[in-house]
DNA sequence: AAATATGGCAACCGCCCGTTT
DNA sequence: AAAACGGGCGGTTGCCATATT
């Protein structure tokens, strides 16, 4: 059973079956960190998994707003007619439905029933009568208990605080960057977050910092908040900034406060 | 009842691509 | 410019439950 002792000499890497144990701590993690980084994460989380092996479990099995349960006649027959079209391309396929299904969920269907369902065509007039559908983990992941959520180890602090020389603020969650930020988000070498005109003072009383900070991040000239999947979108790009529920509501960021409170030293 | 075959699916692997260093 | 890195994708494997012999 040995491993690979390439570069790391730390702990063996798991393999094979997750273990609840393992699911819990990497819902945890996630439900109080999101996601930034799947490798660090999986280290932070106690996890020893590689990263490749943590997201394919969250994409595949833990998120909440997979479906499980049966196929439905509907499903079957747009999986087979897009499959026409866009042959194995399983992400594609998937994301085409609009149930909720994973990739690797309508890549296993198609192996074991609808190649068959295929072949016996002609005499197959078998209705899949429709079970319910419920969501993947979404039961496991309200019913996380906040002491579990609590349980889930504080970010390393070598990923907690400001980058000067790369200006940038990499926090616990996720690494914030001028082009992942809002618009001309900086941190100037004048201890100032700058954006759009405004600036924030690091050195602002607590209260002022997130009050201005807020301010500057709900401005709806410079991003907005779609409802469908809880994504902040620039306005420029299109494309998620980072994950919108994360900054709606202040009271769910003891972390980014707490993070502040360390980091501008305003306790 | 035990042995063997088959089916279903979670998870791994290798490859690729875009981004960062 | 190129190496390193992180993440996404499709093919495939391996384990376990069920069916068959």
């Amino acid at each position: 059973m040995v491993k690979t002792s390439s570069s790391t000499e730390k702990t063996p890497l798991k393999k094979g079956a997750w273990s609840p144990e393992e699911d819990r701590k990497l819902t945890a993690y996630i439900k109080r960190y999101k996601i930034w980084n799947w490798t660090e994460m999986s280290k932070a989380a106690g996890l020893a998994r590689t990263g490749k092996s943590c997201r394919l479990r969250w994409v595949n099995y833990l998120r909440p707003d997979i479906k499980r349960g049966n196929f439905s006649k509907e499903e079957e027959d747009t999986i087979i007619t897009l499959h026409e079209t866009l042959g194995n391309r399983w992400s594609a396929i998937a994301a085409k439905l609009p149930s909720g299904r994973t990739d690797n969920e309508v890549k296993n269907y198609w192996h074991t029933h609808l190649k068959k369902r295929l072949k016996a065509d002609s005499t197959s007039s078998t209705s899949v009568i429709p079970e319910l559908q419920e969501a993947g983990d979404e039961a496991s992941w309200k019913n996380l208990s906040e002491s579990d959520v609590l349980a889930s180890p504080e970010p390393a602090k070598s990923i907690s605080k400001i980058d000067d020389s790369k200006n940038t603020v990499v926090s616990p969650q996720q690494p914030i960057t001028s082009s992942t930020g809002p618009a001309n988000f900086e941190i100037g070498k004048d201890q100032k977050i700058v954006n759009e005109g405004i600036n924030i003072d690091k050195t602002s009383s607590h209260e002022t910092f997130i009050e201005e900070l807020q301010s500057l991040w709900s401005q709806q000239g410079d991003f907005f908040y779609p409802p469908p999947d809880d994504q902040l979108i620039g306005p420029s790009t299109n494309s998620p900034i980072w994950q919108y529920d994360f900054y709606k509501e202040f009271d769910d960021c003891y972390d980014w406060v707490h993070y502040m409170d360390k980091t501008f030293g305003n306790s």
